[in-house]
DNA sequence: TCTAAATGAGTATATATGACTCAATATAAA
DNA sequence: TTTATATTGAGTCATATATACTCATTTAGA
């Protein structure tokens, strides 16, 4: 993958080479911005102010930067995508799971061109939603409930996206702690049980939420923290996942 | 995602509309083609006989035909795949499953010029792998075992490309009824269980797997049918995966 | 006829799940 | 100060599942 592993046959190959001008369709990443907010799934939409689709509601993204192609090569799909969510909501990407969930390349997905777009999905901690503001050439940006979302007539082929994108986030629920994306440092039981049920758009026994829970503790995946959170009632004991040195 | 859905400004704005002159990635598809051949998971790889990397073992795959971007489209992603699999393996695709696992666009994965390249799995029932034959612009292909290409080095990024097909298919694999891909259209629970063990490189007890097995039956997934496999013993009974409408 | 190989069936144990009940605790309203 | 209420925290019980294991049956082939 880097240039040291080629062989000298192919770097006086790649001094001759001149890549043949095919048509080339363009690239963008979108972005399914995730948080829970007032315990629903919500994703972030922007109004288009644009045609086409002007006034419709659209994922968030744009084109992936490719230098000139052959001595600058710009940035990374995953940079990319880093680079939008950055524009989009101003919020530092450190600490927001980004994970790529497909490739959409439908010939006639964008009325204007050939695009092909690679998804992602961000997962933004609730914490930091407040703090995103509009950016880049969204007239207004907009959390909303992804069941409503999925409802409205969104631009391009972003219903499709969205979906898949809720389909990649309950698939990751059930099988690792994706959750922790979701949530602050330290959360209460109930507190990642109401993740999970805006998720998954199901409510969930609390009793039997709880024993699924502190097997994760005997599993070492949780564990709990000091202090305790206020509640309506009796105060909750407040946990955090071990840092295990991946996200 | 149609033209019908555009409103009449959408249609106005898009007659003056000249798409800009943005660089563009090339975009591919690779195929990861997998089948059983004697009881282990084999992969089919093209020895490439051009630099880059002449010689070397990779992936077999192409670029996507976008026509010219504006009137005439070309082809969607699935479509190029159905293209590519046809071309490098002479098999029709209609009975081979194809799913899409990630898109692979490092800056410099290609050292000729900036590539974008989507690629996806192919699951080729054993039956039809005898006649599969070389095409395209490949000097050989060959099936290879997946263990020992993981260790090849395999051209460009097609090491990660692989891995995360093997890491899809094992997912898919406890999640779905995928292994119907990779068998003829009647079996033997112990067929089965050979392509389970292939595909997670473990040995699975046959009395454990049989009662998971007959689960499935109850669960109308699978029906016995008709005949009986003759194998080195006893012969067993032959099932089939029961026909939903889905593939 | 005997042996090997695979099918087919069953046991014991540990663990997971889903629907429950119930007590303890702390806040907020009366 | 008392009382009502919501929530935490703990437990029961029936059912389902996973894993390791043993054992009988059936058939092909030596």
């Amino acid at each position: 993958m880097t240039r040291s592993q080629l062989t000298h046959e192919d770097k006086a190959f790649l001094s001759t080479y001149d890549p043949a001008t095919y048509e080339r369709p363009a690239v963008t990443v979108d972005l399914v911005i995730l948080t829970i907010l007032d315990d629903r799934l919500v994703l972030l939409l922007v109004q288009r102010n644009e045609p086409p689709y002007r006034k419709k509601w659209a994922l968030p993204g744009g084109f992936v930067r490719v230098g000139n192609g052959k001595s600058s090569r710009g940035e990374d799909l995953l940079e990319a995508a880093q680079r939008e969510l950055s524009e989009e909501t101003g919020l530092p990407t450190d600490d927001i799971l980004l994970a790529q969930i497909g490739a959409f390349g439908a010939p006639m997905r964008d009325p204007r061109m050939r695009v092909v777009s690679i998804a992602y999905a961000a997962l933004v901690r609730p914490t930091l939603a407040p703090f995103i503001q509009a950016g880049g050439d969204a007239a207004r940006t907009e959390w909303t409930a992804l069941n409503d979302a999925m409802k409205m007539p969104l631009a391009f082929d972003h219903p499709e996206i969205a979906s898949k994108a809720l389909q990649w986030l309950r698939d990751q629920l059930v099988r690792s702690s994706i959750a922790r994306s979701l949530l602050p440092p330290t959360f209460s039981i109930a507190e990642l049980r109401r993740v999970h049920e805006a998720i998954l758009d199901v409510s969930i026994d609390p009793g039997n939420f709880r024993k699924r829970f502190l097997r994760m503790i005997d599993d070492s995946v949780i564990e709990q923290a000091p202090g305790r959170r206020i509640t309506a009632s009796k105060p909750a004991s407040v946990y955090r996942f071990v840092d295990t040195g991946r996200s």
